[in-house]
DNA sequence: TTGTATGCGTTATCAT
DNA sequence: ATGATAACGCATACAA
């Protein structure tokens, strides 16, 4: 058996009209829900659709309106992303369902290449997509550029810190960090140490400084260790020499679940106790932090709200509202579990 | 500060003819590279393109095509499958590498309620997609369904049971389950158990039929432990079960990895080494087998391969050219790590 | 090799 | 409230 290409010729609004007898105006009109319609037409003319089995054409609505109905989500760098980031899955889910609801249609646009960098920007301003959502944008990211430079409709989900004027949802990274920071101070540790990464965007300076202020005069600029990515391999590596600079550290707080896992790693390693020992926290409560031996106490992300909130920025802008640019930031809550 | 809208006009065909001093004919011939084109006229169209900065208008161009050029990866379950599927980030990029080449659009439709099960539907119905990609389809999916009746080109990744004619890529599930549990008998065991999952799928029906036949005579069904879902949790259950019928186990295949750390967070729990007391090996090769303690000994998916033959199925379809339904199998590899 | 004319299926404008 | 009719921007068959 072999496979087939689509056949049967659609109906149009032409033959709806033919059949409910009216004209492709007040098909049209009943199409799109306007005013000035009398009853029996539109009965008349929904009796029809069905009848023929009418759906309209995307193509030829896209032409006339100059609207696509769609909006793009632009995922860099998705080796890292899909496979790392623990909330990529649900800010999409988020965006998917804030989009569904206004009958938008969501395109993920992957670049993956220098390639895909050239053909997404030239979709983003070849009229494809309405509007854009950009998620954890890096500083001189290139797409970021092309979509600032446009003014099309957009926002971000986390920001990137050299693009201004587009509307941007994230958490507030500096409370939380400095929350749980504080929180792990106060079961009686007195050498904290951080492993910091990601200091290329807001989120990631934020949490370090949150970190610095949890502190106060207790802060050790040598027990701060940076490292660009959140990776378990960062959080091995930054503990190592968390403990040469400090053997006497008692409390670590790892920016990511990752980091931390891989913090419990060495910590298990050189026969050191969780939480008994050392005390360990993380950030995102992702899959890491209930895996994790002992599970992590951590900063849980409202990461399908975010994806949410940045769509509905978009479809706000849409529909000709003005937005705010100054950010939204959600709230986030501490989780605590058994490893601080 | 405030988002405004896209403005600036755009350019068209006719723009580009003028300034190149053409016809509109001969532009668009250069546009999608046909022959019978002079240099001449050539060189002054491309010019005259990057000059008044031309990009071509997709709702026109798929109106007069009848073609969209896009694909549609139909994604169900988002939930369990981002968030659980190790492999559909691949999976995802093999697709869109693929498409990519091809300069096709990737658009993620992804099924998170009722209500997008619907527009889905008439999404693929309306021409939105000249094609479309379904992963891991489970028995009597209804847009699998839909699909199949539509006639559109298609392909799955995985094999839904119930669904005919429409071609797949996966992978032998059967000799890749039997490969990695003779594996693990050769290491000296002799009291194997399974923990089983997703039989509602050939994948699910096939893993259970390798480790079967790799035991032969030593297969015992009572140790073959069914669960319907591949999850942590499901393997954490599936061992306290096995460890009741089977106090002298000593060997477990577990169908997933994400199960397969179940079953070593209850070996520790009760005081079992591993993989001293007991081998253990999983499937999938995802983040759980290296994060493991021990690492899972496990079997290697070609996720990335898995969507790229995919799209390349669909692609040779839309060019017209009659594509076997026979199934398409990708060599998967035994990764053998500390676990068994 | 190139230009012209027509059609693709909607929406939108203007009468009626 | 409804019906004609003109865009929308491109591809393409046909003529030249």
């Amino acid at each position: 058996m072999t496979a087939r290409r689509a056949a049967s010729a659609r109906a149009t609004i032409n033959d709806v009209a033919a059949v409910a007898g009216v004209s492709r105006g007040t098909v049209s009109r009943v199409l799109n829900s306007e005013a000035y319609v009398s009853d029996a037409a539109r009965s008349a003319v929904t009796d029809a659709i069905s009848k023929v089995g009418y759906v309209r054409n995307s193509a030829a609505r896209n032409l006339a309106t100059r609207q696509s109905h769609a909006v793009g989500l632009v995922v860099h760098e998705p080796h890292s992303l899909f496979l790392e980031d623990p909330n990529i899955g649900s800010i999409l889910l988020g965006i998917n369902s804030a989009l569904s609801d206004a009958d938008y249609q969501l395109v993920s646009l992957v670049i993956d290449s220098e390639r895909d960098s050239h053909r997404v920007a030239e979709y983003l301003s070849g009229g494809f997509v309405d509007g854009v959502i950009i998620v954890s944008a890096r500083a001189h990211d290139p797409i970021a550029k092309v979509v600032a430079e446009l003014g099309i409709a957009a926002a971000f989900v986390g920001h990137p810190v050299d693009i201004e004027g587009i509307p941007y949802v994230g958490i507030d990274n500096f409370s939380a960090a400095k929350a749980i920071t504080t929180k792990l101070k106060e079961t009686g540790r007195r050498r904290i140490g951080m492993i910091a990464a990601g200091l290329d965007r807001d989120s990631g300076q934020d949490r370090m400084a949150g970190f610095r202020a949890a502190l106060g005069d207790a802060f050790d600029p040598d027990l701060v260790i940076t490292t660009p990515l959140y990776a378990h391999t960062s959080g091995i590596d930054g503990m190592r020499l968390l403990l040469d600079r400090a053997p006497d550290i008692d409390g670590v707080f790892a920016a990511s679940d990752a980091m931390a896992a891989g913090v419990l790693d060495v910590l298990r390693e050189v026969g050191r106790s969780v939480p008994g020992d050392v005390g360990v926290v993380g950030f995102d409560d992702s899959a890491w932090a209930t895996r994790a031996q002992p599970p992590l106490s951590t900063v849980h992300q409202p990461a399908g709200q975010l994806g949410r909130r940045a769509a509905e920025s978009v479809l706000a802008q849409l529909r000709g509202e003005t937005v705010d640019t100054a950010g939204i930031f959600l709230e986030t809550a501490i989780v605590w579990r058994d490893s601080a």
